[in-house]
DNA sequence: GTCGTGATGACAGTCTACTGCCAATTGGGG
DNA sequence: CCCCAATTGGCAGTAGACTGTCATCACGAC
């Protein structure tokens, strides 16, 4: 299909250079989504970043870790956007039977609301963007999400050489670079 | 115990859930590479933000501005890292004959080594990660992420009922959308 | 019953990207 | 020549995600 030999400064074929341009897209793309989230979400006062805390609610209820664990984010940042929620009327949390400590959030009335408009949305947003990919080219998609996931998570991100002389170097980043 | 509600939609083909969990995905793909991208660059002292400046500073001098329109960012967010580049050493603004106020940013020779030392790294990363893909795939995954960017980008983000109604209800962080 | 480990919530601080606003520069039209 | 729009840099403020740290709670080992 594709001639080999020439040309290959415009789009390089080489698998680096694919690889490279694939994390600038995964990069943009991430933004395009936020973008559009925050966009759909402000016309009813959430961010895209409350907006899939709620979403997870919508569900059952879930502590505040388990929220972080299904979104792939730390703890600190759930916490800080559900207490956010909290102040805003759309989420209670509410006791939590095997935990004392560990409150489950649930959503509010006016939260349930939010969120039924949003999926809504959402759920035509979806089919929007899905229009015209097959359904075997979407899950072709997915899978490859995955799979460089699985191999950037793995790989050996420590430096080949010395490694502790060079972690030892470390600890405040960018500041020591006076 | 972290099985959740993850059963119903595991494997749903629904194209619509498909696209959420791809939504997800894309998410924590993303977070993946800056995690690498981080711990990598951190044994050279560098984020993966500044690296990405690096990056682009390495082929030729570009104004700041410029440098954001390649990766996809606001001028601002870049100019905060390339000022920090540059009290860190690693990158000088030198005279622009086309635009006297809009200096270019060039690797000082310190930049130039840390930017080799990271491309190498990367480069092996990149061929790690590309292992056992064929060409075809990696750029039908290419392709398919500047396809998705396109329609959420050009998605109708606007309600379809009635958008000053929803914004006069809303009040506090509507502000973003002024 | 007591202790240690892990999970959790809470608080503080950092980093990066965003928006908004203003000043200076550039290039084109009136 | 002067004015205007677009571009650029600079500064301020906001949002969201991260790390680090600590106290508390749950649970199993002893």
């Amino acid at each position: 299909m594709v001639r080999i030999a020439a040309r290959a400064s415009a789009a390089s074929r080489q698998p680096a250079d694919v690889f490279q341009r694939i994390v600038n897209e995964v990069f943009q793309l991430q933004a395009a989504i936020l973008r559009y989230g925050d966009t759909v979400g402000s016309n009813h006062g959430v961010s895209a970043s409350r907006w899939q805390v709620l979403a997870v609610l919508a569900r059952t209820p879930f502590s505040v870790a388990a929220i972080a664990r299904r979104l792939g984010l730390k703890r600190q940042s759930v916490q800080r956007t559900t207490d956010l929620l909290v102040d805003e009327g759309l989420v209670e949390m509410i006791a939590n039977p095997d935990h004392s400590r560990a409150k489950l959030g649930r959503l509010t009335p006016a939260g349930a609301r939010v969120h039924a408009a949003l999926a809504e949305r959402q759920q035509q947003f979806c089919l929007d963007c899905a229009r015209g990919i097959s359904l075997g080219d979407l899950l072709r998609f997915e899978r490859m999400l995955g799979v460089l996931r699985d191999r950037i998570d793995h790989a050996d991100a420590q430096p080949r050489i010395e490694r502790h002389v060079a972690r030892a170097t470390r600890g405040s980043k960018g500041g020591s670079k006076k």
